[in-house]
RNA sequence: GCCGGGGUGGCGAAAUCGGUAGACGCAAGGGACUUAAAAUCCCUUGGGGAGCGAUCCCCGUGCAGGUUCGAGUCCUGCCCUCGGCACCA
C-alpha cells in the first residue's frame, strides 16, 4: 500500500506557479474572447514597506471571483499594476535622500514577487506602471484633450504653506492647521494660479447615473453625499447703490427673518460696498483670514467672527435695510460667497447675530427655543405668507419675489472643480508652455511625453513653485505657436489623474501609438466588475467616471459609465485599529505565506468575516483552514486510491449534502460571501469523514469548488485524480435543485410561541397531518394541556405553531 | 452636527420572506494513541437549574417599550462603537 505524501504547500505553490508561467495559464487571448470577461481590482500603491495583508485581503476577494468566472467558461482578463506617482512616494523618497525614479522600481519588484507568490491569476503581458512615460505619455494626452474641450482651466486658489518646510503641503498634511513635520509650525494659506477640471459640469450626470449603476450601496451613499445636491433659490438684496448681493439659500421660506447678509471675506463686492470709515476694519480682518490655512479655517466650532462692511442691502421680502457683513465662515467656494443670515432658523448665524447683537426674528413657528432649523411649522412674521408650511412657503415666495427680478430657482452642489495641480517633483508634468505672446500653449502632441527629469534635488523650496523650475534647460523651452523663448508649467499633475484611467490602458498596454486600441476597448470596456476597497468611494472613483464622462463626450469611448459593477470590499483591521505604519501594526503577509501557504493564507483571509465587512486581523485561526486543507488532502489520496476505475454512485444522503453544498459555494460565492461558502465546503468535508465516503464522485466537485480559493492545492489533487489539464479547463459544477431539497424534514412544533416539540415528517406534508402527528407528541400534548387549539399557523417544511 | 455600517458565546462569526439563535472555525476542558511531545482522532463547551439517567425546565442576540401565534430580524425612543463628511448656507 502506498503512503500518501504529505501536504506540501511550498513545493505544491512553486509547481504550479512554474506551470502556469509556461502554459500561459493568465493570458487570455484579448483579440478574439469567447466570453470576455474584465475583472479589475484596485491597483497598488508600491510603498516600500511592501505589499501588506489589506491589499492581499482586496486582492484575494478579487481573484477568486475572477477564477470563479473562469471556471463557469468566461475568458477572464486580470490585470495588475502600480499607481507609483505621488507625494507618499516622494516624501518617502526625501526622508531616505534618494531619488523616487530610482526606489520605484526596487518597491515595484518586490512587490510584483509578492503578488506571484500569492498566487494572482494576472495577466503580467499586461502590467502597467503610472510612471513609465510609456504610460504617462497617455496621461498628459488626456490632459490635453480636456484643456482642448475647456475643461481644464487655470484659477487661482488657495493652497496650504508650510514656512519650514518651504512648500506647498496637501491638505491631509495639515493637523489643527499645523505642519505634519512641524509640529510649533503653522501652515499659511497661498494664492497661486493652478489647473482645475470641471467635474462641477457633470455633477448633476455624476449624480442621476449613480441610480443605475449596480454598485454596493454604501459607495453610492458616500459619493451622493460628496456630491451634495442642494436645491433651494438665488435670492438678490439690493443696495442703495445699485450692487446686486446675489445668495444661495436653501430655505426661502425664512427670507422674512434675514436680519443681515454675510459676504466671504474674498466676495469680490467687498470693496465696493466697504464705507470709508470701516475700510482699516475691513482690510485687517481680511488679512488675518488671508493669513489662516485652509484647513482650520473650515474646522466648525470655533468662535464666530467678522466685520460690518458699514453698508446697507434691502431685504427683498420686507424691504428692510439689512447689514452688510463679512466673515471667514462663509466660503467663497460655495453658493455665490454670500448668505443671507437667519439668526433664528440657522445655528451659524445665531452665534453669530449672538456674538455681535443682530437682530433675531422667528419666522417658523415651532415648540423648540432658537435657533430652531425645523422645516415642520407654519410661517409667522412673513407678511402674506403667515400660516403657510414651510415646504409649501418656499415654492410661493420664491414664485412672488421671482416676478420681480429677485428670485430664481437653483441647484448647488457640494462638489468642487479638481484642483490636479501639484507643487511637487514626483509625477507626471502638466505638458503646457508659457508664452508671453501666446499665454498657455499645448505641448503639441507628437511632442509627449513631456519626461519628467530626472534631477538631483527635487526638494521643495521657498518660491512655491515646483523644483522642476530649476533645471534651467528644460524649463525654458520654445513657445510651439510662435517659436519666441517659452517656459513649461513646473507643477505636476495629481496621482489622481493617473489612476483616473488605467483600467482604460490595460488591454492596450503593448501600443505605443494611442492610448487605447479602439477593437480591445471595445471587447473589454467598461469593466465587468470592479472589487475594491471603499476608502476611494469618492476621489477614484469620482475621478475615473468624471474623466470616462468626458472622454466620452469627446467621443474618445463608446461608454459613459466606466465601472457598471462594483464591489466595495472591507477593511483588515488590527487589534480594532487601522493599520498603519504610524501605529506599527502593519501584517506583511510574507512569512504567513512562508509559514502556511498561500492557499492557506488566501483562504484564512476570506474566512476571517465577510468579504464585504472585512475583520481583525489574528492569526490564531489559520490552523482551521489549514487542518481543513490537510483533511481534503487525505481525502483525495484515498480517493483516487480507493477507486481507481469509475466511481460508484454516492449514498443518497451525501449526494444529497453534495448538492446542497454546490448550491450554497455557487451563490455565495457569486455573492462574495466567501467565509459561508467555505463554511459550506468545511460542513460537506466534515460529512464525507463521518459517513466515510472515500468514493471519487464526492471529491472531484469539492475540488473545482475550492480552485478559485485554493487554486495550486486545488491543482495538485485534480492531477492526482489523473487529469491532465488544468482544473481551470473544468467546468463549475451544476447543482440539481430539486435533489438539493429532498429528503425528510424536520418541523418545529411551538405551543404559544414556545418550541415544544420537533417532528421529522416527509418534506410536503400536509397542515393537517402534522397537526395530527404534533397533537400525538407526548411533550406537546404536556404543554397543549387538553384545552382545545385555538388557533394554528403552519408554514409549510418548517414549522407548526398551536395557540391554546 | 449630518450621512452610512455595526453591537449575537471566552474569541472570529452564522442565521432567504419575521419561523429550531449560535452553522463553520478558533481557543479551552476531558479522553484515545504515544516512552514522551507534536500531529491526529473522539467527546464536552451560551448562562442557570432539576434528575442516577436517557432527558427536562427557566433565562438569553446593546438598553427600554411596542406589534405578532412567533422578533437577532419589523416599529418607537435611547446607549455604545466604527467609518465618511463637516462653518456647504
Amino acid at each position: 500500500m502506498t503512503q500518501a505524501p504529505n501536504y506540501d504547500a511550498a513545493a505544491v505553490e512553486a509547481k504550479w506557479q512554474q506551470r502556469w508561467a509556461k502554459d500561459h495559464h493568465a493570458e487570455p487571448d484579448l483579440d478574439r474572447p469567447g466570453r470576455p470577461f474584465y475583472n479589475l481590482m484596485m491597483f497598488p500603491y508600491p510603498s516600500a514597506e511592501g505589499l501588506h495583508v489589506g491589499n492581499m485581503f482586496a486582492f484575494t476577494g478579487a481573484d477568486i471571483y475572477g477564477r470563479l468566472k473562469r471556471l463557469q467558461g468566461y475568458d477572464v482578463f486580470e490585470p495588475i499594476g502600480f499607481d507609483a506617482f505621488g507625494i507618499h512616494s516622494e516624501n518617502y523618497a526625501l526622508s531616505v535622500g534618494t531619488n523616487p525614479a530610482k526606489l520605484i522600481p526596487q518597491n515595484i519588484a518586490m512587490f510584483r514577487r509578492q503578488l506571484k507568490r500569492f498566487g494572482g491569476m494576472f495577466d503580467w503581458r499586461h502590467e502597467l506602471s503610472t510612471t513609465d512615460p510609456r504610460y504617462y505619455k497617455w496621461t498628459q494626452w488626456i490632459f490635453l484633450q480636456l484643456f482642448r474641450a475647456g475643461l481644464a482651466f487655470r484659477k487661482k486658489a488657495a493652497v496650504n504653506w508650510c514656512p519650514k518646510d518651504m512648500s506647498v503641503v496637501a491638505n491631509e498634511q495639515v493637523i489643527n492647521g499645523y505642519c505634519e513635520r512641524h509640529p510649533d509650525t503653522k501652515v499659511e494659506q497661498r494664492f497661486l494660479e493652478q489647473w482645475f477640471f470641471a467635474i462641477t459640469k457633470y455633477a448633476g450626470r455624476l449624480l442621476e447615473n449613480l441610480d443605475r449603476l449596480d454598485w454596493s450601496d454604501s459607495t453610492r451613499t458616500l459619493q451622493r453625499n460628496w456630491i451634495g445636491r442642494s436645491e433651494g433659490a438665488e435670492l438678490v438684496f439690493e443696495t442703495p447703490g445699485g450692487a446686486k448681493i446675489r445668495v444661495f439659500t436653501t430655505r426661502p421660506d425664512t427670507v422674512f427673518g434675514a436680519t443681515y447678509l454675510v459676504l466671504a471675506p474674498e466676495h469680490p463686492l467687498v470693496d465696493a460696498l466697504t464705507a470709508q470709515e470701516q475700510r482699516p476694519a475691513v482690510n485687517a480682518y481680511r488679512r488675518d483670514v488671508r493669513a489662516k490655512d485652509i484647513v482650520s479655517r473650515k474646522v466648525g466650532e470655533q468662535v464666530k467672527t467678522g466685520v460690518f462692511l458699514g453698508s446697507y442691502a434691502r431685504n427683498p421680502a420686507t424691504g428692510d435695510a439689512i447689514p452688510v457683513w463679512i466673515a471667514d465662515y462663509v466660503l467663497m467656494e460655495y453658493g455665490t460667497g454670500a448668505i443671507m443670515a437667519v439668526p433664528a432658523h440657522d445655528k451659524r448665524d445665531f452665534e453669530f447675530a449672538t456674538a455681535f447683537r443682530l437682530p433675531i426674528r422667528r419666522v417658523v413657528q415651532a415648540e423648540e427655543p432658537l435657533p430652531s432649523v425645523t422645516e415642520e411649522g407654519a410661517l409667522t412674521n412673513s407678511g402674506q405668507f403667515d400660516g403657510l408650511p414651510c415646504r409649501e412657503a418656499q415654492r410661493k415666495i420664491v414664485a412672488w419675489l421671482e416676478e420681480r427680478g429677485l428670485a430664481a430657482p437653483r441647484v448647488q452642489y457640494r462638489l468642487h472643480d479638481w484642483c490636479i495641480s501639484r507643487q511637487r517633483y514626483w509625477g507626471p508634468p502638466i505638458p503646457i508652455i508659457y508664452c508671453d505672446r501666446c499665454g498657455p500653449v499645448a505641448v503639441p502632441e507628437q511632442d509627449l511625453p513631456v519626461e519628467l527629469p530626472l534631477i538631483e534635488d527635487f526638494r521643495p523650496d521657498a518660491s512655491g513653485v515646483s523644483p522642476l523650475a530649476r533645471h534651467k534647460e528644460w524649463y525654458f523651452v520654445k513657445c510651439p505657436r510662435c517659436g519666441a523663448q517659452g517656459r513649461r508649467e513646473t507643477d505636476v499633475s495629481d496621482t489622481f489623474l493617473d489612476s483616473a484611467w488605467y483600467f482604460l490602458r490595460y488591454p492596450s498596454t503593448e501600443f505605443d501609438d494611442r492610448p487605447w486600441d479602439a477593437a480591445r476597448t471595445k471587447t473589454w470596456l467598461p469593466v465587468t466588475t470592479y472589487i475594491g476597497g471603499n476608502e476611494h468611494a469618492v476621489l477614484h472613483l469620482m475621478y475615473s467616471r468624471f474623466v470616462t464622462m468626458a472622454l466620452h463626450e469627446l467621443g474618445h469611448v463608446h461608454f459613459e459609465e466606466p465601472f457598471p459593477k462594483l464591489r466595495a470590499h472591507g477593511l483588515i483591521i488590527k487589534d480594532g485599529a487601522k493599520m498603519s505604519k504610524s501605529r506599527g501594526n502593519v501584517v506583511i503577509p510574507d512569512a504567513y505565506i512562508e509559514k502556511w501557504g498561500a492557499d492557506t493564507f488566501r483562504m484564512y483571509l476570506m474566512f476571517l468575516g465577510p468579504f464585504q465587512a472585512g475583520g481583525d486581523f489574528r492569526d490564531e485561526g489559520i490552523t482551521g483552514i489549514r487542518r481543513f486543507l490537510d483533511k481534503v488532502w487525505h481525502l483525495v489520496h484515498e480517493a483516487a486510491l480507493l477507486t481507481p476505475g469509475p466511481s460508484p454512485g454516492l449514498p443518497a444522503a451525501i449526494h444529497r449534502k453534495l448538492h446542497q453544498t454546490i448550491r450554497k459555494v455557487t451563490v455565495d460565492t457569486e455573492n462574495l460571501d466567501y467565509n459561508t461558502a467555505i463554511a459550506a465546503m468545511m460542513e460537506y468535508v466534515n460529512e464525507l469523514r463521518s459517513a466515510e465516503c472515500g468514493a471519487r464522485s464526492a471529491v472531484d466537485a469539492l475540488l473545482v469548488m475550492l480552485a478559485p480559493y485554493a487554486p495550486h492545492f486545488a491543482e495538485e489533487l485534480w492531477a492526482v485524480l489523473g487529469h491532465d489539464r488544468s482544473i481551470f479547463h473544468a467546468s463549475w459544477p451544476r447543482y440539481d435543485e430539486h435533489l438539493a431539497t429532498a429528503g425528510d424534514v424536520e418541523i418545529v412544533v411551538q405551543v404559544n410561541g414556545k418550541v415544544r416539540g420537533r417532528l421529522t415528517v416527509a418534506r410536503g406534508a400536509t397542515e393537517a397531518q402534522v397537526v395530527e402527528l404534533a397533537l400525538r407528541d407526548e411533550s406537546v400534548q404536556k404543554f397543549v394541556d387538553g384545552k382545545p387549539v385555538k388557533k394554528t399557523v403552519y408554514v409549510q417544511d418548517r414549522l407548526l405553531s398551536l395557540v391554546v
